[in-house]
DNA sequence: CTTGGAATGTCAACAAGGCTGACATAAAAT
DNA sequence: ATTTTATGTCAGCCTTGTTGACATTCCAAG
C-alpha cells in the first residue's frame, strides 16, 4: 500500500506516481494552511466575546475530554510550557470555568475538571467547530473523511501520534 | 453524494450514516489540531536558528509563490493587518531576503521579490515542509491524498477558497 | 528520622506577533 | 484642486509563547 519507488519521471497518467510533484505537495501545504484558519475561524469568533484566546479553548477541550487530568499531562498533550498553560488555567479557574482539585494520592497534583459554566463554553464552542467539520465531512463524503484522516495521521510527530491514538478509543 | 440527512440514530454497519458522530467529529478535530503541529515543526526549528518566525516563513512562501506580488495582496492573502505584515517585511528587507521595488505602472504600489538569499532559506522551509507533506502522502497512499485535499478545500471558508483556488492552476 | 533530590505547580519578567488608532506621503482618480 | 488609494510608520495594547526563580510535596537513601 505505501509507495517505495520515488518515480518523479514525467510518465503520463499512473495517479500513484504523480501526485508526488513538488507543485502538488505545495498545493497540500497551502491547503492546510487555509483550512486550518476556517478550522479555528468559528471559536476564535465566540472566544473574543469571551476575551479568552486559543489558548483557552485548547484547554478546555482537553479538560473536558479527560476529566480530572492533571496539569502534567495537560502540559504534555498542548505542547506548551507549564507557565504558558498556567496563566490560561489560572484565568478560567478565577472565572469559575475550571475547578482544580488537590490530587488524593500525590497532593503535588492538581486534577482538573470543568464547571457547569465551563461545560456550558467548552459545549458552545466545540459545537462551533463540529459544525464546520461536519459540513465539510459531508460535502467531502465518508471515502474522503478516511483519507483525510490518514493523511493527518501520517503526518503527526510520531510521539504525538502515539498520544493521539492513546485517546483514540476511550470510554464514553 | 452530499449527505442531507442527519441520521445520528445508532444504525449499524452503514458508513455514510456513522461517520457523523459527534466522536468521530472531536477525533477529527483532534487529528487536525496535531498534524498541524507536525506541519509547522520542521520548518519552526530552521527558523529558530534564524530568529525568525512562522510570519517570516508565510510571507517568504507567497512572495516566492507569485513573484512580484504588492503588499496588498499579500495583506489579503496572509488575513493580517499591514502593521503586523509590515514589521516581517521590513526585518525580511533590512537583511536582504526581499527587495520591495515601486511599482513600474503604479508608484504607489511595491513589487516584492526574493533575492537570492531569500530563496535560499525559502527553499530549505519548504523543503522540510514538503519531505514531511511528502512522507505522509506515501504513507496514506493517492487515494487517501484526494480524500484529504477535498475536506481540506471543504473546510475553508467560501472566499478563501476561492483565493485558493485562483493560487491552484498558475503556470509553472 | 532526617535530609536531599525529584516532581509538581506558581509567580515574574520578557519576546514574538497579532491587534487598533493616528498620521504622513506619494500617486492616482475624479 | 480635491479626494481616494496604497503604503509605511509610530505608539500602545493583548495573547501566548519563552526562561528563571521559588514553594510545596513526595520519596528514597543514609
Amino acid at each position: 500500500m505505501a509507495l517505495t519507488t520515488t518515480g518523479t519521471s514525467g510518465s503520463s497518467g499512473g495517479e500513484s506516481l504523480l501526485f508526488l510533484t513538488d507543485e502538488q505537495l505545495r498545493k497540500g501545504i497551502e491547503a492546510m494552511f487555509f483550512a486550518y484558519r476556517g478550522f479555528t475561524a468559528d471559536p476564535d469568533r465566540i472566544l473574543d466575546e469571551y476575551s479568552y484566546g486559543r489558548a483557552h479553548h485548547r484547554a478546555l477541550h482537553f479538560i473536558n475530554r479527560t476529566h480530572g487530568t492533571t496539569v502534567n499531562n495537560l502540559l504534555t498533550v498542548l505542547g506548551v510550557t507549564k507557565q504558558s498553560l498556567n496563566r490560561v488555567l489560572r484565568t478560567l479557574i478565577e472565572d469559575g470555568l475550571v475547578e482544580s482539585r488537590i490530587g488524593r494520592s500525590d497532593r503535588r497534583e492538581r486534577n482538573l475538571y470543568l464547571t457547569e459554566k465551563g461545560r456550558d463554553l467548552e459545549r458552545k464552542l466545540s459545537e462551533a467547530q463540529r459544525d464546520r467539520m461536519r459540513a465539510a465531512y459531508r460535502a467531502a463524503g465518508p471515502q474522503a473523511v478516511a483519507g483525510f484522516r490518514q493523511v493527518l495521521e501520517a503526518m503527526m510527530d510520531d510521539e504525538i501520534l502515539r498520544q493521539y491514538q492513546s485517546l483514540k478509543d476511550r470510554k464514553p
